[in-house]
DNA sequence: AAGATAAGGATTGTTCAACAATCCTTCAAT
DNA sequence: ATTGAAGGATTGTTGAACAATCCTTATCTT
């Protein structure tokens, strides 16, 4: 190991330290915040006081504000004048629309499997397989992970860092859905076969019988949603 | 006209007042920046400083930042940690990623024309005659509007609040590009029949080769677009 | 002349306290 | 049961203060 090597990994380690350091506190709550309404701590419906939040995260009731600001755009939090933020709670209009803007941007993506590279062809296949792994051990939640990395990978054949980042704020909501609607462990359970097929079809290059069966699974994911969110 | 019916109009008033009057400062001051970076009054790589313009608008600098926090998502500011908020220049990536979205996007909503109603073929038609007629009286600022109502339009297919909302973010985006480079008569003059071809090919229910003329269009202005940017 | 270092000034990031505005809950009157 | 008033809690905004960071300028060294 040469001197030359060793400063190239000191510096790389620097730089990942630097960029970490400078998040803002506001970035840095926004961040714990999300996280939280994402796995579920925070359920939807939970208001966020100000005051309550601001003591027990020990900053000022300004710096959360600038937190809410930035995570109400990712449509995870409602911002009520006078009333205070609440965490999202989707109903099926929401579903309706969000798989609506999913088909033509999941399904827009799928078309460009011809063009792809070899590397997001096999992220698509890995996380099928990844999936399938998963469900063996009876891992749902790692499941319900290798599903949205199915649907990531899909989004991923268009190549552009946007689209990437609307399908991720898409199936961020999809998560608040989920935990309106309780255990999701039968809804991925029937799906993994379908994101098999899918792939099965993407290899073939039979792109057409791909979106076909995509289009089913959304049509199928919908329903379920809808009904079970019509039941709460 | 009887009572009921006199209800129903003030209680729509009513409603609308309501509206306007509970938008915080915060968002106020977003509204007023958004609306001066998007026409080009504030120009690309400007800084907005807290202190200047907090004294200004006359809002305190915590408002301000609010503000700032709820533009920095629309991607049409840059928040620079420590060294304050610069407003988005476009770089040829931007340009490039913008189209590869708007491409899956647009040409995925297009699809849908064969099932849209009336009211959204209709908005398709009426953008374009639009842009004519505003060509024939030489007013350039109108046909580059009449062509941001016309993708509008075409997104709007699809039917997904959503999506339309993203959309708005990335021909907002695109505008900053048109202040950095510029001019853009020349831009919007050449596009115009293309607009035209589309939409003429869309009533004849030929959706396939509409997408052919979208996607011809989103090719030439995209390279037209990173031409001048490459210039600067 | 070019590069490095230090100092000073300006701006940003955060906190705190205060007050106004608004909403929500409770209680009393009809 | 409904309405109105009062009180309390929370949100929205302001401004001051201080720490942290960056940028500019001046000075020193080579």
């Amino acid at each position: 190991m040469t001197t030359v090597e060793a400063d190239d990994w000191l510096r790389t380690l620097a730089k990942d330290g630097a960029e970490i350091d400078r998040a803002s506190t506001a970035e840095r709550v926004a961040g714990v915040l999300r996280s939280r309404v994402l796995d579920g701590y925070i359920k939807p419906g939970r208001q966020l006081s100000e005051k309550a939040l601001g003591e027990a995260l020990k900053v000022s009731r300004n710096t959360l504000r600038e937190a809410f600001r930035l995570l109400t755009h990712e449509r995870l939090l409602v911002h009520e004048y006078s009333r205070g933020v609440f965490v999202r709670v989707p109903g099926v209009a929401d579903i309706t629309d969000l798989y609506a803007a999913r088909r033509i941007i999941e399904c827009g993506a799928l078309r460009r499997w011809p063009e792809a590279g070899e590397a997001r062809r096999e992220a698509i296949r890995e996380s099928v397989r990844w999936g399938e792994r998963r469900a063996e051990e009876g891992d749902w939640d790692g499941v319900g992970t290798a599903n949205i990395r199915f649907h990531r990978a899909i989004t991923a054949l268009a190549g552009s860092a946007r689209l990437d980042e609307e399908v991720e704020r898409l199936l961020a909501e999809l998560r608040l859905a989920f935990h309106v609607m309780g255990d999701p462990e039968e809804f991925y359970r029937d799906y993994l076969p379908m994101n098999r097929e899918i792939a099965d079809f993407l290899d073939r290059d039979e792109t057409d019988r791909a979106e076909g069966a995509l289009l089913r699974y959304f049509d199928v994911a919908e329903q379920h949603l809808v009904t079970v969110l019509r039941e709460q």
